[in-house]
DNA sequence: CGGAAGATTCAT
DNA sequence: TGAATCTTCCGC
């Protein structure tokens, strides 16, 4: 066994049980894999979104699927760290987080965005309409979807086969953060910003506001590449 | 049980 | 800028 400074030695789920907004900006950089009977697509997280549960009753995220408790679809986020949650959106789209924090608490990240490290050939196979290479896994659904990831995968452990997850030996920089993407109300705001992404990496996805529901976004607040 | 909204993407 | 497309969850 190597020791990674950059987990202090400890078991990758043990370092993923902590602070997803503490993780965030250290699992840029760590490449993701899932080996399909097609074969095995990698990518190199390039971005990613903090989501937190409801266990803090005081500071809630009103952002997070799991803001109002517990349901069938977000039952993965109160379980074990290093298991992923997928979901299904917009009647066609999959996005792909990885839940941490100690179980029984409902923090993940969203793997909004990577660079294809393995497998390109394979992801082009499911990403036809992407254009450029860059574009392979940029934006959440696409990321999704270059992996092969769909909600039969909610649950499953991304530190075990068919999957795995290896991180960077030190910190990626540098890091950028700002309000997260899509996100309606207060959970899009700068008070939650929690999306973290490699400063000026070409794979990281366009910021886009959320179609403004009840609060409206601040114009003099744009936090792009 | 009806309906609005959605952690998005792509074409127009 | 809007359509696609359907599941989830809130509210009546």
């Amino acid at each position: 066994m190597s020791r990674n400074p950059l987990t202090a030695g400890q078991p990758l789920r043990e370092f993923l049980s902590g602070d997803a907004r503490q993780l965030a900006p250290l699992l840029l950089g760590a490449v993701l894999t899932h080996d399909s009977r097609d074969g095995a697509v990698s990518v190199r997280l390039t971005e990613v979104e903090a989501y937190l549960g409801p266990e803090d009753s005081l500071h809630p995220d009103p952002g997070s699927h799991t803001y109002r408790g517990p349901t069938p679809r977000n039952a993965p986020m109160f379980g074990p760290a290093g298991h992923l949650y997928v979901y299904f959106t917009y009647g066609m789209h999959h996005c792909t987080n990885i839940v941490c924090g100690p179980e029984g608490t409902a923090s993940a990240l969203l793997l909004r965005a990577g660079e294809i490290v393995d497998g390109v050939e394979l992801a082009r196979h499911r990403r036809t309409t992407s254009k450029s290479p860059a574009d392979l896994a940029r934006g959440p659904a696409r990321l999704a979807k270059a992996l092969g990831l769909t909600t039969a995968d909610s649950g499953r452990d991304a530190l075990a086969p068919p999957f795995g997850l290896v991180l960077p030996s030190r910190p990626a920089v540098p890091v950028s953060s700002g309000p997260r993407v899509g996100v309606s109300g207060a959970g899009g705001t700068d008070r939650y910003a929690w999306r973290f992404w490699i400063t000026g990496d070409p794979t990281v996805s366009q910021y886009k506001p959320a179609k403004p529901r009840g609060a409206k976004p601040d114009p003099a607040t744009f936090h792009g590449r």
